[in-house]
DNA sequence: ATCTGTGAAGCACTTCACAGCG
DNA sequence: CGCTGTGAAGTGCTTCACAGAT
């Protein structure tokens, strides 16, 4: 079955939701419950869950620590992934600094700069390597992940070498509109585009509502 | 008439492909040209700016500088906006140090933690204040959008207080589904998540297909 | 000849509403 | 009786296809 894109992206929330319920030591949960929380209607998450099988309990609702094991088995969060960063400026060393990877199973490593003086430079347990060596490296040791944090002008270069790479998911950063082929999977991480249209609603109503 | 919020989700993308052409001289584009650059179809883009107004010359396209001032004014991005930012940690002075807002018209102009070793710290003309403090402040001289950057343990509470001081976007860089109420824009940037929906199809698929 | 602007058709996603299970 | 799972109805977005402007 072709599961909708939109329920795919909704699939995160679910799990950060019922993490945060597994911490306060709940066992169940009903769609109603859930759905206030993330400000979604319990019939989209019965829904969305049923996309991918019968998770609940008729009467009662879902036990918690089940459907997380589910949805994180299907969203392949129960492995690690591999990430190759391109690009370690300011934005890449903050990148380099996050700590919120890891504990998901996000592990970057390998890191690449175009820049000389940059090249050798190590964070951690990882060095940085240039970005002439990208292919060779990663069709050694090939990654899941690309994370483009490069200026606006060599990013669309960055992200067809890492393509021809056989990366098939990349996290840009940069601002530009990027094309991908076909089956590759792009997400924009960009607080200025984000913005941009949050402004449109600001300009066009006066006071909170 | 309301516009649906897709289409203005698109239209600081147009922006960004139309700013480009300017910069490579370019005087006119068509609908057809601006889409491949974009990976979207003509007729979405010629749909969407219909909402508008009637921008375009048939059987030429569009004049590229008149059709980015425009969207600017659509968008609001024709002046400047004002943004407080909550959480002064790793985070925080990394989007501190962000050096894509202020060219696009967006100014961090207050910066707040509760730690009590932050208070005071001063990056560039900012000081950074007391989230004590938060609530006189902002009454005082308000912000347009708050970016919050804090643990997500108290996010929260600090979109609440944000949001009962009048600010009606937020761009929430922590790792919590959170609410708020009708009529406050909130998005969420969060690496993460881009990340846990793009391993499902990592998952699902052997190979660059 | 070319490319816009737009009703109408088509498709995708959301919500409804209820049968059925615990 | 409460709550899930799900066809069917409803809504909203995208694409088509062409009249009309240059």
């Amino acid at each position: 079955m072709e599961i909708p894109p939109v329920v795919i992206d909704r699939l995160p929330l679910y799990t950060r939701a019922l993490s945060a319920l597994e911490a306060e030591g709940r066992e169940v949960v009903s769609s109603q419950e859930l759905g206030t929380r993330l400000g979604v209607t319990p019939a989209q998450i019965r829904k969305d869950l049923s996309y991918f099988g019968r998770f609940g309990k008729q009467g009662r609702g879902y036990n918690v620590r089940k459907l997380l094991d589910e949805l994180q088995r299907i969203l392949g969060l129960d492995r690690q992934w591999r990430m190759a960063l391109v690009g370690v400026g300011k934005l890449g060393r903050a990148i380099l600094g996050y700590e919120g990877f890891a504990p998901q199973g996000f592990r970057i490593v390998e890191a690449f700069d175009t820049d000389a003086t940059r090249v050798g430079e190590r964070f951690n347990s990882l060095t940085v390597k240039s970005a002439d060596d990208l292919e060779s490296v990663l069709s050694a040791n090939p990654v899941d992940v690309g994370i483009v944090a490069v200026p606006a002008e060599i990013a669309q270069n960055v992200i067809n070498t890492l393509v021809k790479c056989g990366v098939r998911a990349i996290l840009n950063y940069a601002p530009i509109a990027a094309q991908v082929p076909r089956g590759i999977h792009l997400k924009r991480i960009e607080p200025v585009l984000a913005l941009q249209s949050m402004t449109y609603y600001l300009k066009n109503s006066r006071g909170p509502a």
